[in-house]
DNA sequence: CGCAGATGTCTTGCATAGCAAGGTATCTTG
DNA sequence: CAAGATACCTTGCTATGCAAGACATCTGCG
């Protein structure tokens, strides 16, 4: 029919996109296209259109920090840093994220 | 500090509450307050103000029908019961969950 | 040199869905 | 007959992913 997985797939992300991103920050700083490409391989994203919006609204929240960085040889690049108010929004997910999973994997165990 | 944590789980039940009303109706057919009930205790929502407005919408989709109740005693009810339709959309998002899932546990298996 | 394409970042406008709060009607009980 | 429980639904708000497009710079090629 229509675009039922594309509506499907895009409300999932809405919830666990910004947190993903984050956790990614917290193992190393990395720029938006690195983090874009990360993200899109595991269907975590769709394009650039929704993660830079969420990263200008992460920085002004103080969970991230920024800084350029220009390389030798090709584009600067603006990196991404966590920070520590990032790690409790972060731990938080995480806590609700281990609430409410398990239930839904029960309910969708029972679907082939 | 603020609503962080609402606004977390919030935006985690976008994604998944349609689906989870789904699966429940897969079980067995149910009536609203039924439904508003059983979710609210594992964190699935907040109150019937979201539930009733997304059943008007899957009746409206197709993925549910409905038909009225009135026991001996107590309250006529709107029942619920999954269609065809609403059969295949809930597979499709567990094909999707599937996918997603285990990235977001391994990313969030660092977190303490 | 000059142009095409890759690599980067960012913006605009839209559609969607959870929710707090509030509203209505019916049934039971004292 | 009043109070509270049970049941359904609506209004207005806000947040966020995304398609599409804009812009700048670097690299390679004829």
């Amino acid at each position: 029919m229509d675009g039922a997985r594309e509506r499907i797939t895009t409300n999932i992300r809405k919830g666990v996109l910004e947190y993903c991103v984050l956790a990614l920050l917290a193992r190393r700083d990395m720029y938006g296209l690195e983090l874009a490409e990360w993200l899109a391989v595991r269907g975590l994203t769709a394009s650039e259109g929704s993660l830079y919006p969420l990263l200008a609204r992460m920085r002004q929240a103080g969970t991230v920090e920024t800084r350029w960085v220009a390389p030798e040889q090709g584009h600067a690049r603006r990196y991404y840093t966590i920070t520590d108010q990032g790690r409790a929004h972060l731990r938080l997910f995480a806590g609700v994220w281990r609430e409410i999973q398990p239930h839904v994997d029960e309910l969708m165990a029972e679907e082939t």
